[in-house]
DNA sequence: GGGACTTGTCAACGGGTGTTGACAAATTGG
DNA sequence: CCAATTTGTCAACACCCGTTGACAAGTCCC
């Protein structure tokens, strides 16, 4: 292993860390570079600057191999969010997308990486295009939930076991992918 | 009615627009007196600084005309957000919430706002703290449809009328509020 | 071992930020 | 009508940002 992609891979760490934790704009490149014990100017060398690095997080962010390995999307979403010891590991992905999304200057990236590397991956398990409004929806309880819980950390939500959190969880989630449309 | 009101009045509208449209650190100071066309030193001189500013608009946001009549907050809030017709300036509270909510400054500032001006009101009159769980799940159910919708824009729930969105926002809120936690 | 290449260090740059204070213009009140 | 207060204008400030280029240190291969 080259001694560059250490460095490489000290950076993207750390700006996974950061860009999970605080938006685009909030997190400095000279932050990221303390953290990871490097240069500033390394940023610029191996990512070609601030949104290439955040383009290489994107990557690994949304590469489960969880869904490379061929399960049903909705129950590794599932057991991923909804299991008690669910890790703050595992909410960083839910929080990156709640913290950029609406970013103006990496928003269009996100999206178009999150529809390619799992929306769309995901459908075409679930059966195709029919299944949209449901994953939809899904994915709505997921964040809002998540919102709801860690970000916003209203009474009945924030203030509750991690059980009781994935039953909450969970009986949101039945009822997305219960829904159906008019017919 | 006084001059220096008339131009704090200009700043408020032009902030909201803007701390609704982006988050607090994505918005400067320059742009909001840009669009009020006002000089930037007067946000300092009237409200203190931004974060004065910040505060001032969270006060005109959280004050709900329709939460001080008296009516059901639910029903009150299910109107707002459901009716086909649901204009984005009803949005932009929620949208508020979604881009500044996770923000490092002015995250706890939203937060105390919100709980002291909108859910500790609503709790009281869905009666008391036993309704938490389901505010929160209502709550969640909101937000995270509007970022499904308006900010990620997926399939399924973005390409979709107001009318199918409105229902799909229904049928999640009606599963909040019938759920039951454990007895 | 010495030349070629890789990796790290440092200082500087132009640009944007929020905030401040001095000063001009306008408005008000006696 | 003039003095006092309010309101607006402008330039400067110190700070932080992302990016760049020159240069030193280290590493590898012939």
């Amino acid at each position: 292993m080259k001694k560059s992609d250490i460095t490489r891979e000290k950076l993207l760490s750390a700006a996974t860390n950061s860009f999970c934790a605080q938006s685009y704009s909030n997190v400095s490149l000279r932050m990221i570079a303390k953290q990871a014990g490097v240069d500033v100017a390394l940023v610029s060398r191996y990512f070609g600057g601030k949104r290439g690095l955040f383009e290489a997080m994107l990557e690994v962010a949304f590469d489960w191999p969880e869904m490379a390995a061929g399960g049903d999307p909705v129950a590794v979403a599932i057991a991923k969010y909804t299991k008690p010891d669910a890790t703050d590991a595992h909410m960083s992905v839910i929080r990156m997308i709640i913290v950029n999304g609406a970013d103006p200057e990496v928003g269009d990236l996100l999206r178009a990486r999150l529809r390619t590397m799992l929306i769309d991956p995901m459908l075409d398990r679930m059966g195709g295009p029919a299944a949209a409004p449901n994953l939809a929806m899904f994915i709505a309880a997921t964040l809002g939930a998540a919102m709801v819980r860690h970000t916003l950390r209203l009474p009945g939500m924030a203030d509750v076991s991690a059980e009781e959190y994935g039953a909450q969880l969970r009986h949101m989630i039945d009822a997305a992918l219960a829904y159906e449309g008019k017919q």
